[in-house]
DNA sequence: TCTGACCTGCGA
DNA sequence: TCGCAGGTCAGA
């Protein structure tokens, strides 16, 4: 379930492996992928590209070749590898890049949640808020976000049109830190609470990206590693355990068809 | 605003 | 064998 700390530690594991390198051949196996053209166009067009620079925007992975740019969702088990042998499901590698340097890069997606677009010029993409960690807004204009629009604190950190970047692992660990229930609407917080919140968003993005992301199921880095933040989750997938705060024991319910998870003591 | 569909691996 | 995991989007 790549998030922004996982695509943003792809952008930057695949960086130097494909900065300034041309592209011999593309290969991609699953059609269905491909959000707006033909497999055989995607393949020709992209052979002699040559990669300018990688850029992230929320979930959003964009490559910068010199003509065109390919843009990639991991949706929930996508993950870009530079060695075939390191992926846990071969078969379900998707996409295959050979560059003239001899380097290769392998796109695998067993649930194909992923998608994958084709554009000519920068890609201004839908209904996209701002990305915490490349536009990181300061207090004033989160706590105008916040204020935009009554609705649960949890899916508006989740709500891509809002903030950029944010799933369901990242938005319960903030909740967390910040001490706040995922059952408040983001117009019944105070100042301060909303201080805490902007502080912990910045903080559990940039912590989980210094960690290399969560593997949690699929999730694998480019040299095929597992990321380390899954070992500092304070409640994602904790419920039963005691809060590492309070003792109190983690609970989970359903928020807008997701799992919730939280401390019932010390998040108010 | 909410629900179901997409998709497959995994654990009960 | 079945339910769950979850990001996004279409449709109700």
């Amino acid at each position: 379930m790549p998030e922004l700390p996982e695509v943003e530690t792809v952008r930057r594991q695949l960086l130097p492996l494909l900065r300034g390198q041309r592209i011999r051949k593309m290969a991609l196996t699953a059609p269905g992928l491909l959000k707006n053209c033909e497999p055989a166009f995607f393949e020709s067009a992209l052979q002699g590209q040559t990669i300018v620079n990688l850029h992230r925007r929320g979930k959003y992975l964009i490559w910068e070749c010199r003509d065109l740019f390919p843009v990639f969702h991991l949706g929930m088990s996508g993950i870009f590898l530079k060695d075939r042998a390191r992926s846990l499901y071969p078969q379900h590698i998707h996409m295959s890049l050979e560059l003239e340097n001899g380097g290769e890069v392998f796109y695998q997606d067993f649930r194909r949640f992923g998608k994958i677009w084709l554009y000519r010029e920068w890609p201004q993409i839908a209904n996209l808020g701002i990305d915490p960690i490349e536009e990181t807004p300061d207090l004033a204009d989160f706590a105008g976000l916040l204020a935009r629009k009554k609705q649960n604190v949890k899916l508006f950190l989740m709500d891509q049109s809002q903030i950029a970047g944010i799933g369901n692992i990242y938005a319960s660990e903030i909740l967390f830190e910040a001490a706040i229930s995922p059952e408040r609407n983001t117009a019944s917080l105070d100042p301060a609470e909303t201080a805490r919140l902007y502080r912990y968003m910045l903080e559990v993005l940039n912590a989980a990206i210094e960690r290399f992301g969560t593997t949690y199921s699929a999730y694998q880095t480019v040299s095929g590693e597992s990321g380390e933040n899954q070992n500092f989750l304070k409640v994602y997938q904790r419920n039963g355990q005691p809060c590492v705060r309070c003792g109190a024991i983690i609970e989970k319910s359903t928020l807008g068809n997701r799992s919730t998870f939280f401390c019932p003591d010390c998040q108010l």
